[in-house]
DNA sequence: CTTAGGG
DNA sequence: CCCTAAG
């Protein structure tokens, strides 16, 4: 696995430098912008190829320390790189000089590393850390910036371990985390000492930075491009100072645990071009996201950090600081969605294919041969022996700010895989890089016999559809062993993908939970091979194999459920300041201008959204309205709700009166007031 | 995207 | 809070 930094077209965008916005009648809008199109990109390579790793690493021996540091592949791939410009389709429009439309992006593909042969179970079982896999490389490269991103590492641990289970038994959390930690080491030394190693390739210059969160996440490809970009980018990788979210005077720093990442999924300015459908993808993804399926994922607190950080920066350079990745991301989430709304298939360029495995740098040692490292064991008995070193894991692109924190980033990617973990993964059995659709069929029929190659034997991890309904999900909680208690359900994760899994129409028809699924998909398929993958060959053998199939677009029936996907946000009172706040706002700018009060007095909660606020002020009305017994829920000051009214019907007449205000209003409202300081604030802006 | 309103 | 029509 890699984790790469993609950047944009461009690369301008991070940054987005301090421009003042103008008037809003004068703001341009729909500027076109560059998009990265991962559209195509399966978010879950990732999660397939950590699944894979876990089974892989759970039947490694002690090889496994030793193959990562010897044999284990260098992070960043060429072969990988290369497939992902190939999955750079071209922006939708150029407009790379546009300040603030690009964004970062981090993407994993999965390095198939196959190490090894000899397997002890025992090792294995130590070894088993699935971890190494997708976070090896990416996470140890972090990990020199931040070293706790180990407690990350083992969020992650403790879901593989689950899903480990499926296959083989998981090891003991303990296990994984001393495995982990030993492994970061190792691998990190590794992949430093090659990436400042003399190598000549390429690959080898462009990583041979010092700051390590550049070395992670640089594409050469992209780097060479953006090589002046460069230096600035390191610099704002890693913000130097955190200023108080209250910097602003009347701007309120709400706390928002549970919602700190919608920051990172809210879209906020985005392209014109794409708005109708950015809109509707939008909803969905949020749909998606507010999915009680991702409620397992663990909390994200980063908001405040990446709050406090734009804290001194002007009120709508902030805005779309902050924005900018999420627009980005919802871009890229848009594009997914557009091929899924097209009933198409999207499926990550490399979503089946064998190709990044095969350039993998293992892959030249063991000649390329994506089956090469899988072993066919021919029993006398006829059995059908295999190992499976790893599944092919679907891309999963991570996109956050520059400004974001380290431990962001961390708490993203975590989020993301156990949110995708929850979500259900299946096994799909690819043969002779096609997938074997009939679980009924025994390995004979299917033609997987002793006697073949089990190089054409593959498989992949499959994203459990997320527009089957919930019934056939599966209850994620189940799946993840997320501690967490109530977790906002708008995590980020399908936004990293889930709408770009591979939809199969057989996906869509089948119900029944995970398990089931994932029982369907290996037992009845192979219920040989099960007897197999147990045990001493639990090791999964990545052999992907191209396929067409999956390529193909399929017709996807995602409309149909789609509302039982749908959640409500949680629920979240306004408290005393907050409507103090709201109020306040209101009083200075009127009732028509949510957008302006949500920016003036709640920049930094970003659950507040102008339309919330604009609700909330509507029930602020009507409570004010109604007898104080009538009232529910955390009192509001009488003071605020007299002046509530008195704005109310201030700007009601206000606006009635098209800019007549006057003295003449104010003394009307004032009369209308019950309280006149009310008032007061009103008289100041006139 | 924002507003404005109904649900 | 959600959903939408409108702008």
């Amino acid at each position: 696995m890699v984790l790469k930094k993609r950047l944009d077209y461009g690369f301008n965008g991070f940054r987005v430098p301090f421009v003042p916005r103008a008037p809003r009648s004068a703001r341009r809008r729909g500027i076109s912008r560059t998009v990265a199109e991962d559209g195509q990109a399966c978010a879950f390579e990732l999660l397939a190829s950590l699944a894979g790793k876990l089974l892989q690493e759970s039947a490694s021996s002690s090889a496994s320390s030793n193959a990562s540091e010897g044999n284990h592949q260098p992070a960043f791939d060429k072969g990988v790189v290369e497939q992902e410009r190939q999955d750079e389709v071209k922006p939708l429009e150029t407009d790379s000089i546009n300040p603030g439309s690009s964004a970062e992006s981090i993407l994993f593909s999965e390095v198939a590393s196959q190490n090894t042969s000899q397997k002890s179970l025992v090792q294995a079982e130590a070894d088993a850390v699935l971890e190494r896999t997708s976070v090896n490389n990416n996470f140890e490269c972090l990990e020199k910036v931040e070293p706790d991103l180990k407690s990350s590492v083992c969020k992650l641990e403790d879901t593989f371990g689950h899903y480990s289970g499926r296959l083989a038994p998981a090891p003991a959390p303990q296990d994984f985390r001393e495995s982990v930690n030993g492994n970061m080491k190792n691998e990190f030394r590794q992949q430093e000492a090659g990436n400042l190693g003399i190598g000549g390739s390429t690959l080898a210059k462009n990583y041979s930075l010092k700051d390590p969160l550049e070395l992670c996440v640089s594409s050469p490809a992209l780097v060479d491009s953006t090589s002046n970009v460069k230096s600035s980018l390191l610099r704002e990788a890693i913000p130097t100072k955190s200023i108080s979210r209250h910097g602003n005077d009347s701007k309120l720093g709400f706390r928002d645990d549970d919602e700190n990442f919608l920051r990172f999924n809210k879209l906020s300015t985005k392209s014109k071009a794409f708005r109708p459908t950015q809109q509707i993808a939008h909803r969905r993804i949020r749909k998606l996201l507010t999915s009680k399926y991702w409620k397992t994922a663990p909390k994200l607190k980063d908001c405040e950090l990446s709050r406090s950080d734009m804290g001194v920066k002007p009120l709508y350079h902030k805005r779309k600081t902050c924005h900018s990745f999420e627009r980005y991301q919802h871009d890229s989430n848009l594009k997914k969605r557009k091929l899924l709304d097209r009933g198409s298939v999207v499926t990550s360029d490399g979503g089946f294919s064998s190709e990044s495995v095969c350039n993998s740098p293992e892959k030249g040692k063991d000649g390329c041969n994506p089956g090469s490292s899988s072993e066919l064991h021919v029993s006398k008995d006829s059995h059908v022996k295999f190992s499976i070193k790893s599944f092919k894991i679907p891309e999963l692109y991570i996109e956050v700010p520059e400004t974001a924190t380290v431990g962001s980033l961390k708490r993203t990617i975590t989020e993301s895989v156990m949110a995708i973990l929850g979500g259900g993964v299946r096994v799909g059995v690819l043969f002779h890089g096609k997938k074997v659709r009939d679980d009924n069929r025994t390995l004979l029929q299917t033609g997987i016999s002793c006697k073949e190659n089990l190089d054409n034997l593959g498989f992949a991890l499959e994203p459990s559809s997320l527009q089957v309904s919930p019934i056939s999900v599966g209850d994620p909680s189940s799946q993840c062993e997320s501690s967490q208690a109530t977790r906002s359900p708008r995590t980020p994760v399908p936004d990293l993908g889930v709408s770009n899994v591979l939809h199969e129409t057989s996906l869509l028809t089948n119900t029944g939970n995970i398990v089931e699924h994932y029982h369907e998909s290996i037992s009845s398929q192979t219920d040989t091979i099960v007897d197999y993958i147990t045990p001493d060959s639990r090791a999964i053998v990545a052999v992907p194999t191209r396929n067409a199939e999956a390529l193909a677009m399929v017709p996807v029936a995602q409309k149909a459920r789609r509302s039982e996907l749908v959640q409500r946000r949680t629920r979240r009172p306004f408290s005393v300041s907050e409507v103090e706040a709201l109020v306040q706002a209101v009083e200075e700018l009127g009732t028509g201008r949510w957008r302006d009060v949500k920016l003036r007095a709640f920049e930094n909660a970003d659950h507040r959204t102008y339309v919330d606020l604009k609700d909330k002020w509507k029930t602020l009305v009507h409570t004010a309205r109604i007898s104080p017994q009538q009232r529910r829920g955390e009192p509001v000051p009488q003071e605020l709700l007299d002046r509530v009214l008195a704005a109310h019907a201030y700007w009601s007449q206000h606006q009635a009166k098209q800019q007549a205000g006057n003295l003449k209003m104010i003394r009307e409202a004032s009369v209308e007031s019950q309280n006149a300081e009310a008032i007061q604030p009103l008289a100041m802006i006139m």
